[in-house]
DNA sequence: TTGTACGCGTTATCAT
DNA sequence: ATGATAACGCGTACAA
């Protein structure tokens, strides 16, 4: 059995008080008691019982991550990049991959909320829905724990925002392939997220400002699973067949811009002479293809990095700010002229 | 405040023994009164305090997943399957991840024992080393939790292991080489772990079994970042400039192997006509590359959800195996003649 | 500076 | 079938 406080106390022939406080931390210990108690505690390698010490503290130090799927590449970097970030503040990581149904959301939510965790962070946009009562369920707990939102942006108290701006950089794109004389693009697009929608508007706004005529045919919606390339392939070829011609792509995912590699490939398609290609997240997917991807950066690491710093802040009774958004960056590598 | 089992107890006119019996699900309760009861506790929507319960039945339903870098493709498969199956288990997952340094796997270890998790999970087999007080450690935190390896094995009470045979699957694709006629293989690994170890036995005892002469130089370690693809085929470069010349590639990772992948197409050696090569793991990247990649499958699913499925029983007091052994299969693609 | 005593919300044990 | 009560191990007023 596992030595408690009391064991402690007695060896030390002091108060469970008096350990407690030398545990704590607390000031108001006489140096010479301190080192007693601490000799015994290193002696006997005792370490306070976590459920005991949450009932007393009300928290055990735990942060609850939400995220669809930690297996995808994009939510599997920001996992594990808070891990490390909430680690380094010593709080714990309790994972919970809710899938991709925004229905069972709110059990999800509910579920990790019960486990007393001190905050939520809800990683990847998909958690914020476009009309207002999808995100009701997060307007509700957010009066139990702080949310912190990577990757999306929703205005409630007690909800802070981090994340890049993907209507800028999207604009961007679209506006650096335009500029190379590219004005007949494909946007393929496989979720209607927040961040999803910005980036989606960040196109159309940039064809709209160039004056691009009938861009609106070209902007698809792949419903199926990012992972799967070669079903990524089918899909694009089939918009080949009976859509517009295009000369240049732009994903809002990395899987999905290979995919419509794939389909160049499968073509006979040079890249990017005859079709030029930008991906979104800038994954090591932009590595493994040929020629390499280009692709839009959207600085996870400093975005984790702020994340976390401001929930600790939070949790520290400090008054942060509720939303920080970072630029996106585009990442030139072969798969485009310029 | 949130509501308490006094509350509750109060409201419907029983005692709080009652409803913890109606919430622990015991028999031993009238229909009418168990009804009385669930009916206050929904419409108050009580939830029994985690720290309380934990106290009181000395565990949170939480197992500790370690792993060393989640954001690895292969490592963050298993994090998600394991998180699924856990999760449809009743059970919370703590993720932590330790990074490759062995030395601090120890400190990681009893952090998240002393969170007093259920149960432990070590992810990838660079848990295990290969001389034994490497994985004292391992030994030592088994007396507290039952500890579950995932792509390892190490011999010990309360250490239960689940694995792929490695050996016979990395000797069966090298055997698939060399009846292809491809003889002058180059073996690139990445770890030093208990199943990379297999794995390079068992390439080099299908070289011994086929009698290849002089296999030992083409045997190379690559010690950096395997997410660095170009830095991957940079260092084949400096292989194939120095070494002996090779005209297969097994890979102990498909990285490795799509780094092989760039290195031939710096060089513009056809892929498989001129250079055949074989990755493991059938992660995603297979697909991504052209031609896509023949890779070793360690049919990941199959083992977490063993793992898990062993777990439970464990965690209920049945008697489990303490090793299961899957095999391996080698998934042809276009980067073999075969 | 140190100790006492109580509260935290459960589950478990023993009566009834 | 139900209730009263004792742990469980720690933090913390409050007292000394």
């Amino acid at each position: 059995m596992a030595l408690t406080i009391y064991d402690i106390s007695k060896k030390a022939g002091v108060s469970i008080a008096t350990v407690s406080r030398v545990l704590n931390g607390s000031e108001n210990v006489r140096a010479s008691t301190r080192k007693k108690v601490m000799d015994v505690i290193e002696e006997y390698d005792y370490t306070p019982n976590a459920f005991a010490r949450g009932m007393g503290l009300h928290s055990l130090k735990t942060i609850g991550i939400l995220c669809a799927d930690s297996s995808d590449l994009f939510l599997a970097k920001a996992v594990y990049l808070l891990e490390q970030e909430l680690s380094s503040n010593g709080y714990g990581s309790l994972l919970c991959c809710t899938g991709y149904n925004p229905d069972i959301r709110k059990d999800y939510v509910n579920l990790i909320l019960s486990k007393k965790v001190d905050g939520l962070i809800l990683v990847g946009s998909n958690f914020i829905g476009v009309n207002e009562e999808e995100n009701l369920y997060i307007r509700e707990c957010s009066s139990q724990v702080p949310i912190m939102l990577l990757n999306a942006s929703y205005d409630c108290p007690n909800v802070y925002s981090t994340l890049c701006d993907d209507f800028s950089a999207t604009y961007e794109a679209a506006e650096a392939l335009i500029t190379a004389g590219i004005s007949d693009i494909l946007y393929l697009y496989g979720s209607v997220s927040y961040s999803g929608e910005k980036k989606r508007k960040g196109f159309l706004t940039a064809m709209e400002a160039h004056r691009v005529p009938g861009y609106e045919r070209l902007i698809c919606y792949y419903e199926g699973r990012t992972d799967r390339l070669n079903e990524i392939a089918d899909f694009v070829e089939e918009i080949a067949a009976s859509g517009p011609p295009f000369h240049g792509v732009i994903a809002s995912d990395d899987c999905l811009a290979v995919g419509c590699m794939k389909y160049a490939n499968r073509k006979g398609l040079r890249i990017p002479e005859e079709l030029s290609v930008i991906g979104y997240n800038n994954s090591v997917l932009t590595d493994c293809c040929m020629p390499e991807l280009t692709s839009i950066d959207n600085r996870l690491e400093t975005q984790t990095h702020r994340l976390v710093e401001t929930l600790i802040g939070v949790l520290s009774g400090e008054e942060m700010p509720k939303k920080s958004i970072f630029s996106g960056k585009l990442i030139k590598r072969g798969t485009t002229l310029f």
